[in-house]
RNA sequence: GCGGGGAUGCCGGAGCGGUCAAACGGGACAGGCUUAGGACCUGUUGGCUUAGUGCUUGCGGGGGUUCGAAUCCCUUUCCCCGCACCA
């Protein structure tokens, strides 16, 4: 048995003293950029990882031996807590911790086989990475793109640092999962908010992109189109504004609703016997908030606060409460409440006895207040609402808006659920924010020229805190304006800027005068193919797609969007379960590559289920895969002296060649296709049909240039695959150079169609079906033969029949394929009617040889008779054994004798 | 609740109007090779069968469109995955 991991270090070793996967820009020729969603590097690689790479590394290298100018490149999202976390447990410098990991996980993806640059290496913890998050942040700064404010934000304590909206999920820490607090604290935001209407609206753009992700990013996004109408509160001259969508109900308002952090909210009730309660309820709120507030089951809790407002539109007077289910966050923070038509409006009324007023009916019955159980959201009719009764009321909104417009009484206005992203972190291990805090001159940018900001070292970690806040050298400092004491900013950025341009910098990783050389980035991008995990399906790919926006505006690329195609990949599950550390169902990588070889391990992952679908592992399975991998190498060495390299002498062929080279052909075809569109499975299952063919081939009287074709086209179409064990037989084979930068095959179309195998069978059933069929209608010599032939692969046979039979009987045949045309324009059918025959009396017959076919042709009489146009008898229901008798083939072409 | 995706032979998983009893792999069974096999090769693998290019059942359940449905439509059950009191 081979020694495959033998084969894969040599291979290893030859490619990288060759160097033959780094690229550089070549305007004549079309260039692809392959991107895998760059690794956070922890201890070891994971699976899920490996199928990344073995998906993009297989999409790499069949690009290249396709001619294209493919940038593969790889780095490490190298800053992040868990080094910091290492820091504290084990006392190591997270910079060491880092670099080792970096250094191992590399290591890996080499002795994987992945083809990557090596050269365009990035890892984000350098300073000469991180200094250019700092200079895009003083640009974004500059733009009004970045700003301070201080404001309610989300704390993870158990992570010690404040978190985006967007790394909250279900009001968890989305990396620790313990639950995130409020805290109110002056914070660094990106105003992403800017591009909202942007990056929703292109969303459209991105056409190969996975549905479930663009809805994700839509919804995320939020964007909700309604109106902010101005409420007069009675006795005061506070006015409260509030959002809605649904114009159409503001005749059905019974009370309104403000979040407990409302402004307004103390002001009103200041000096009131209120007072008092408001805040106890404040108290309590803030207190569930954060386990409670999310769960929608809850209750909804409120108070009375004493004042009324004023309905504009009806001019009643209705109560103003404060409730936990209004959030302060979005729109204006207070609620316009309709409890007939919103159902949380519904229940908050119900509780609190708040009175209900239907304003929109359903067209067949009539609501009653009083017999409600739910609120009614249906679409209906306006009634109670003045001179807009009768209207529809999806209608309505619009009317309805208009009014308010016009009377003064609000907007229109547009809510995004999305917010600007709050970047600063409390942690050490980021990219220090270039800025300084002066008494005199208050928040100073460094100058570009004195960048980067670097971390300093002389940092401890004790576990509490913010490290960077031991540093003094880091800490205190000059300011740059007036030379003054300063402070120096200790927060530094979150992660995810750093991933958010790095695909921009590996188009020209060492560029020194800004983050990326313009000509380059103008030749690679955009990412042709991005390919990651579909858990950054709203993070990363949104700000990735915010930051493009934002430095396209900065005038440094001219692109709207940077991932053209973008394809998740499923999960990796063993046993019907997440690999996990606490189920033990984890399969280490390194163990695959040391027991099978990592052709083995990149052929079963590839093998076992598309790229986009979970993937079952199974140990079973990549036995599987490795007695394959077997049987292929062995076919090739086992039979290497049989192979020649000659061109083939198509004369010398016989039928078992000819058809060889037809499915090959055939195979060429299929696996181009499936690599296309990512049915990697499905590619890597076409040759193993087709190398159990060659194997059973190569056991016969074989031609050896005819062979040697054979097993040239499958190693070549089988190496994104397997590109190791692929590169040994391309060698043992005789061929030069690697099979890596070989050219993919191409096919030859004419050869597709050559006679498959047993046609001469088939040929045979049909001569004997027509002379059944001659003899049963009683004419020897019939004018005209048409054959509706209702198979396309069967087409060839007819036409070597068609040359026969007007040989040997001289009657013009005609042959018409019936399935694509027949669909179109009558949806016929050739399965069931076995033979139709016209005789030359005009009178066409049609015979069958089932009965319970027989009722369906009754059926089919009409579709027949238009589209043969003459009248139809039928003639007989031939029996099966009459069938049988005559050696009838399946499948058999309709026939039409005139 | 909203949104996205699923349910196919013993298992993983293709197929997405006729070439489908359903690719490919795994498993099981039989045979070969072998002293023997867990290695390799060959074949079988829904049921019935007078063994036929035969009949019959069948791609979650029910209904429909069609000459024809695993594939299209409606409905229903169950599963997964996102978001979530967004006004």
């Amino acid at each position: 048995m081979a020694d495959f991991n033998r084969i894969s270090k040599k291979w290893r070793k030859a490619w990288e003293e060759k160097g033959i996967f780094k690229v550089i820009e070549d305007s004549k020729k079309k260039k692809f950029y392959c991107l895998e969603m760059y690794p956070y590097p922890s201890e070891k690689l994971h699976v899920g990882h490996l199928r990344n790479y073995s998906i993009g590394d297989a999409l790499a290298r069949f690009k290249r031996m396709n001619g294209f100018n493919v940038l593969y490149p790889m780095g490490y999202d190298a800053f992040g807590l868990p080094a910091e976390n290492a820091a504290i447990k084990n006392k190591v410098d997270p910079e060491k911790w880092t670099l080792d990991n970096i250094k191992a996980i590399s290591e890996q993806q080499k002795a994987m086989g992945m083809s990557y640059d090596w050269d365009r290496k990035i890892q984000s913890c350098d300073p000469d990475y991180y200094k250019w998050n700092q200079w895009i942040f003083l640009k974004f700064l500059e733009k009004g793109l970045a700003y301070r404010k201080k404001s309610s934000v989300n704390w993870c304590s158990s992570c010690k640092t404040v978190l985006a909206n967007e790394q909250v999920e279900q009001g968890k820490c989305w990396r620790c999962k313990s639950l995130v607090e409020q805290k109110d604290l002056e914070q660094w935001y990106f105003k992403i908010t800017k591009y909202a209407d942007e990056l929703l609206k292109d969303i459209d753009k991105l056409e190969n992109w996975p549905e479930r992700v663009k809805t994700m990013q839509r919804n995320w996004i939020g964007r909700s189109e309604g109106v902010e109408i101005n409420f007069k509160i009675k006795n005061s001259d506070e006015k409260i504004s509030t959002f809605t969508s649904r114009a159409d109900t503001v005749y059905g308002i019974t009370y309104m609703v403000i979040a407990p952090e409302h402004p307004l909210v103390k002001k009103l009730t200041k000096g009131t016997k209120y007072e008092n309660d408001v805040k106890k309820f404040i108290e309590e709120v803030k207190k569930e908030e954060i386990t409670e507030r999310i769960d929608k089951t809850k209750d909804k809790k409120g108070m009375f606060i004493g004042k009324y407002f004023i309905n504009p539109f009806n001019k009643e007077e209705c109560p103003i409460y404060i409730a936990d289910y209004a959030v302060m966050d979005y729109g204006t923070g207070a609620v316009m409440a309709v409890p007939t038509h919103d159902q949380r409006d519904f229940e908050f009324a119900k509780k609190y006895n708040l009175p209900l007023k239907v304003v929109i009916t359903p067209k067949d019955r009539k609501l009653k207040e009083s017999e409600m159980t739910e609120a009614y959201i249906d679409e209906g009719i306006l009634v109670n609402s003045g001179e807009f009764n009768g209207l529809n009321n999806i209608k309505a909104i619009e009317k309805i808006s208009n009014f308010i417009e016009k009377k003064g009484f609000g907007k229109r206005a547009v809510n995004y659920k999305i917010r600007d992203w709050l970047i600063s972190r409390q942690r050490y291990w980021g990219t220090p924010i270039p800025i300084v805090y002066c008494e005199k001159c208050g928040i100073v940018p460094i100058p570009e020229k004195e960048l980067p900001v670097l971390l300093p070292k002389d940092v401890k970690f004790s576990g509490s805190g913010n490290p960077l806040e031991t540093s003094e050298s880091f800490v205190k400092c000059k300011c740059p304006k007036c030379k003054g004491k300063a402070r120096r900013e200790t927060d530094t950025m979150d992660t995810f800027v750093d991933s958010s341009w790095y695909f921009l910098r590996y188009c020209s990783p060492k560029f020194d005068k800004a983050p990326f050389d313009k000509k380059a980035v103008e030749y690679w991008m955009n990412v042709d193919q991005y390919i990651g995990g579909i858990e950054h399906a709203i993070l990363h790919l949104l700000y990735a797609r915010f930051f493009t926006k934002a430095l396209r505006d900065l005038g440094l690329c001219k692109i709207d969007e940077p991932f053209k195609r973008l394809m998740t990949q499923g999960m990796v599950i063993k046993d019907g379960a997440k690999m996990s550390k606490s189920l033990g169902n984890v399969v280490d990588p390194a163990d695959i590559i040391k027991d099978y070889g990592p052709d083995t391990a990149r052929l079963f992952i590839l093998f076992a289920a598309l790229p986009e679908k979970e993937l079952d592992w199974n140990d079973q399975g990549v036995n599987g895969a490795f007695k394959f991998l077997n049987r292929f190498y062995s076919l090739v060495e086992d039979n290497k002296e049989k192979i020649s390299l000659n061109k083939i002498d198509f004369k010398q062929l016989n039928s078992k060649d000819k058809y060889m080279l037809s499915i090959m052909n055939h195979l060429i075809k299929d696996v181009t296709e499936n690599i296309e569109s990512f049915k990697f499975s499905l590619a890597i299952s076409d040759v193993m049909q087709f190398v159990s063919q060659v194997g059973k081939y190569s056991n016969e009287n074989i031609n050896k240039e005819v062979f040697g074709e054979l097993i040239k086209t499958s190693i070549l179409v089988m190496s994104p695959f397997i590109p190791f064990i692929c590169e040994e037989l391309w060698e043992m084979i005789k061929c030069k150079g690697f099979v890596s930068l070989a050219e993919w095959p191409k096919y030859d179309k004419t050869m597709i169609d050559e006679k498959a195998e047993g046609s001469e069978e088939m040929l045979d059933n049909v001569r004997k079906d027509i002379a059944y069929l001659l003899n049963l209608i009683k004419i020897e010599k019939p004018k005209k033969l048409t054959f509706f032939v209702s198979e396309k692969w069967k087409y060839k046979f007819f036409k070597e029949l068609k040359k026969e039979i007007e040989q040997t009987r001289d009657i013009n045949v005609i042959i018409k394929s019936i399935n694509p045309k027949f669909k179109e324009n009558g949806k016929l059918v050739s399965k069931l009617v076995l033979s139709i025959v016209k005789t030359p009396n005009k009178i066409p017959r049609v015979i069958l040889n089932q009965d319970t076919e027989f009722k369906v042709l009754e059926k089919l009489k009409k579709t027949f008779t238009k589209e043969l146009k003459c009248d139809m008898v039928i003639v007989k229901a031939e029996d099966s054994k009459e069938a049988k008798a005559r050696n009838a083939m399946p499948g058999k072409p309709a026939i039409v004798v005139e």
